[in-house]
Order: structure tokens, then sequence, then C-alpha cells
DNA sequence: AAGCGGTTTCGAAGCGCTTCGACCGGTGAA
DNA sequence: TTCACCGGTCGAAGCGCTTCGAAACCGCTT
């Protein structure tokens, strides 16, 4: 391993001048920069976080916290570590992964040792037990997901609630009047997670808001689940024509199972989703979407905490909002 | 963050008699490690990665550099990445996540700034232009794959040419005599990536020694793919009863095509797969699969380095044995 | 009572890096 | 010509922890 000794030698200068010529934090000559420079460049040198973290700076890692419990949707959240990844290094950070098992004592423990700078914390709950740590803790931290209480937290999240609003606005204007949310596995709403609330209370609103009747039903995943779901649906609300999806595996087969049912969408059914566009695109049918944007949050997350870090102050609450695209699932009503 | 100095201070001890008691390097009575441990539990005291790798010990992480090449399941990496993330855990250490677009360059990176002890690099290729770093560097690191050159790496993987040869024994054990293995994504074998050969070896091999007619069909993914592939292998192999497949989003598909032309499986067809247990054993016919033991992996690449850490030699090649799962996806032929 | 081996503990050094205070030489002003 | 000032550089200290060498102390033996 090149330490600055070494570059130190090799130009000429003091380790001292080489951190100052690197950090640009005191002026430095030209000439003298440059032959830093050219040292660093032949000797391969980087500066390692070794004395960094010891010397009370930062270790310039941000630790991800990432729960993977049953029910979230696995390439959403991949997606959302790739692109946290991406926009860490692009800020001169690396990111260490905690997983859950540890995730509570996970967190704790990174923010006593110093091993990272700030967390960033997926899948937030409603009354999420890690709160009181980040509360507590003076560790930096941004939450993706927005709990009932988000006061002195920094939160990022897709607008589900104007989501769900979304969707039913759609189905709305293309004339359905009676509409179904078919939503996450019920152990989703038993953790209160908070996202899926928000949807719900998006798609109840604009439902009464256009003076339509509808339906809220938790749904499992799997084939079965979903012809079970069709058939309870199409007897409880005979006059049914507008779905809305928020369950990612289980798009795929709903559509399956109306069709199976002698519905066809979306000449019968109208189906909107919300979920990662691959997965309304891939649909037999593609789906009319609301995507998911987990890029977008990982490198939303990530600038906060990088802004955060430097001191700045950030809003208490992002919330993207919701795009919607129409794809071939939705029809106007009796088309 | 409390610090050594916190902990001596309260057991009336000094730092080296703490770092002494907690580390077991030396002896220390008992009567004074009861009073180390008992300040350590009163101040809640960890010891920070702060000025360890300062002196020239190790950080406790390892680096885990996951590509994300598309061609990859997504699923597959992840469950690896959450077992690494567990095992590393077990062993008293945390994970640092690298992706591509930094891959190569992140490794030396980490090596050369101490960030992590150790490496794992997952997809590797037959002639991974990353080799040489972790050749060249002293950073111990361990491959899931196995490349063309294995001497002087640690590489852990699924034995994938006997998940081949174990995919056709069974289908010849059955009394299958044409059988045919739709493979990965082109792009994977053009990467010439080191585990989709082996299971062609694997699958000819085997094919040969039963003396069956064979053929061998690389295949994007998507129903139009299956479809297409489908068609092709019944012009090209009428009398195909058996086919392997190993491309985990195409088996459902696959299965939905060759019923399309009017193929039952298995009254007409045998269908095996090499891929995760999950989507076997959840597509609309359960499908006998050889599993990719995405868990199992991690885990063992893990233990291996922790192993080479603690500078014990350890075996240069390990193949987990496949074990082939019968569902309801493949019969005797004409049964 | 002095010497000895063994145990237990301490002090100091050092890891790689940053940063503070100070020094040094040159410039423009008085 | 002297002096204040400033840009540019250096030396030293310090971060939290580990570890080496040695001191301190114990109970025994002579």
């Amino acid at each position: 391993m090149v330490k600055i000794t070494d570059v130190a030698r090799r130009a000429g200068v003091s380790p001292s001048t080489v951190s100052y010529a690197l950090s640009g934090k005191r002026p430095i000559s030209d000439a003298t920069r440059r032959r830093v420079q050219a040292a660093v460049r032949e000797l391969g040198y980087r500066a390692g976080p070794a004395g960094r973290p010891a010397s009370g700076r930062r270790s310039k890692v941000l630790a991800l916290a990432v729960p993977m419990r049953s029910g979230i949707h696995v390439p959403v959240v991949t997606e959302f570590a790739v692109s946290v990844v991406t926009a860490a290094r692009a800020h001169d950070h690396d990111v260490l992964l905690l997983t859950q098992g540890e995730g509570e004592e996970g967190i704790g423990r990174v923010a006593e040792t110093g091993l990272a700078d700030a967390v960033i914390v997926t899948d937030v709950q409603l009354h999420d037990p890690r709160l009181p740590l980040l509360r507590s803790r003076s560790l930096p931290s941004v939450l993706v997901g927005v709990p009932a209480e988000p006061d002195g937290l920094t939160c990022v999240d897709l607008d589900f609630r104007a989501a769900g609003e979304l969707c039913v606005d759609h189905l709305a204007r293309l004339g359905h009047r009676v509409v179904a949310l078919v939503g996450s596995p019920p152990e989703v709403y038993v953790r209160r997670t908070a996202f899926a609330r928000r949807l719900v209370e998006g798609f109840t609103a604009a439902a009464d808001r256009h003076g339509l009747a509808s339906a809220v039903h938790p749904c499992g995943t799997g084939r079965d689940a979903a012809r079970a779901i069709a058939e309870r649906l199409l007897r409880e609300l005979p006059a049914l024509t507008g779905v809305v999806v928020h369950n990612e595996p289980l798009v795929e087969p709903l559509i399956e199972a109306f069709e199976h049912l002698g519905l066809r969408v979306p000449g019968d059914l109208s189906l909107t989703a919300v979920c990662p566009a691959p997965v309304a695109a891939s649909a037999r049918v593609p789906v009319t979407s609301v995507s998911v944007p987990s890029a977008e949050l990982g490198t939303r997350a990530v600038h906060l905490l990088v802004r955060k870090l430097a001191g700045a102050a950030v809003p208490q609450r992002t919330l993207l909002p919701p795009r919607l695209t129409e794809r071939a699932s939705t029809a106007p009503r009796g088309a």
C-alpha cells in the first residue's frame, strides 16, 4: 500500500503538503501541486481510510439498511441498492450493506463504532422500531418511506397517496364507476408499512371524490391467490370494471385469472398497477402503471444524505410525484 | 462515541489492559477482566474500527463485488448477497457493496486503500478482467464461479457440469432419447461466463454418454423468445421429448409456449430446469429442477475468506454437488 | 533478607492521515 | 531601508486502538 509519506518523499515535500495539495484546504503553489500530482500518479497513491476515521474525520462510508422482509419485491430493492451505490460513488463514498436479523442492532453498531458516517434506512414502517435509534444518535440518516411521526427525520418516497389517486383518476376519466384495489400481502399491512397504507388512502379518497363504488383487498401472491381474489371481487362487485393492483408478483397471475373467468383485459376490465416499469411492460397484456422509481429514490436518498453530512439543511419530506404510463390494459368502459 | 480510554478510566486500568482484556491476547487476572467487562457494559463500549486499520490491523470489512450485468437473475444475486452479509456478521465482519461501472476500479480501490480486508467476486467470467488484479494484489479473495485459469485463486460454485449431467441422466433414466438444452441469453455465452458453458459441457457429455440425440440453444428471455425457441426446437427435433432449461425467467414462458403448441408437460414433454427452487416450485407446472444454492454459496464464500484471512490454507476449488428435486414436470417417455 | 521466576499491568510507540500553529522568504508600503 | 503582511511550506500533535518491552508485584526458595 502506497502511503502519503511515500508520495511526500517522492515529491520532495512534507506529508502535510501532500495532504493540502490533494485536499485543496490550503493554498499550494502550482509548481508543488504539480509535483505532488505527478508523484501520486507515478506511485498510484490513493488516500486510504486508514488514518482518516482515527483522526476524527469521516470514513466516507454510507450504511444501507435493507430489511429483506417477506412481501417486498426483490428486484425493486436491488435496483434501489444499485442506484445507492452508484450515487454514493459519485460522491466519493462507499456503501456498507446491512440486512435484517441485524438491522436494528446493525444500525446501532455502525453508529457507535463510526464504521459509517450515515445510514439509509429502507422499508420504513409506520412505527418503526429503528426510529428511536435514528433520532437519539447523532447519526445522520435518510429514510426511504415515511413513518407516522416523521418529525426531525429526513424521508424520501414515492408519493403513494398521489399514486393511488392517479390510478383512480385515470379509471374514472375512462368512465369506470366501480373500482377495486388489490393490495399487497396482508403482512405488509399488519406491519403497517407506511407506503401501502398511503396508497390505500389515496385510492379511497379519489374513489370517494369521484363518487365511485370501491373496495380494497389485500392479497397474497401466486396463481391461487390471484384466482381466489378475482372470483371474490366479481362475486362481491358484479359491476366491477376497474382494478388497481399494488402487488408486483400478482400483476401477471391476476390478468390470467380474470381472463380465465372470461373477462378480457382491457375489453371487459381495465387494470392499472403500481409497480416497477419492467413488470408492467412485460406482462401478457402490457399494463398501464405508475412505476416505482427505485433508482431515483436511491439517488435522491444519497444526495440528501451527502448534503446533510455537509451540514446543509434538507427538506424533511421529499415525495416524488407519481407518473402514470398508459399501456394496453386500460380502455374506456364498454369500449 | 465511547472510547477505550473511557472504559479504562471507569475500570481503573490502563487502555492497554482494556485492549488485552477484550482481545484475550495476553493473560489478564480474573478480577480485572471482570471490572473491565462491567465497565464495557455500563458504558456501552464497542471497539470502533477507528484506530484499527490505522495501526495496520484488519478493518473487519469484506467487499462484495456484484457486477449486475444483464442476463443475470436478480433474486439469485440478492439471495446470495444477503447470505454473504449474514455469514459475514457471524464472523464479526461487515460487507461493503461494490457494483459494476466501478467493479474493476472498485476492487483496486478497496485493495489499495485497505478499506476492506478481502473481496468476494461474483459473476466470474472465463477470462475475467478482474483476475489480474486479484492475483497481483495481496488482497485475499474468493471467486464465485470458476475462470479458465483458476490457479492461485480460490473459487466456489455450484458444479454446473454435474448439474447438466444430472438433468440429462434423469431424462435418460425416464427413457427420453432426444433432448435439448435451452440456455441462457446469448450475451452470457459471449461474455463466456464460466458457469453457463460448464453446464453445456455437462449436458453434452451426458447426452453423448447415454447415446442421446441432443441440441443446445441459447435463448433470450420473454414470451416471444420462448415461443420462438419452442417452435424451432420442434421443427429441428421432431422427436424431442426432453428439455433442460438453464434460464430462470424463461421457465414459465417456455412451458406456456409448449402447451400453446399442443404439447402437455409432462405428458408429451419432460422438462427440467437449473434455477432457484422458488422459480421451479411456483411455475404453472412445478418443475423438476437442480436448484442454484445461492445462499449456501454465499456462506461458503465467506467461510473460505475468513479462513484465508486467518492464514489457513483453503481448497482452490469448492464445487457444490448439484441436487435434483423431482417435481411435476418430468415423467417417463410415453407415459 | 536477598534473589528468582512468574504473573499482571502499565507506558510509550506507532499505524496513516489531517490539521493547527508557526516559520520562512519575498513583496509592497512607509 | 525597515516592517508588516502574505502566500507557501513544514513540523508536531492528535485521532482510537494495538502491541512491544519493561516495570511492578507476588510468593518462594535459599
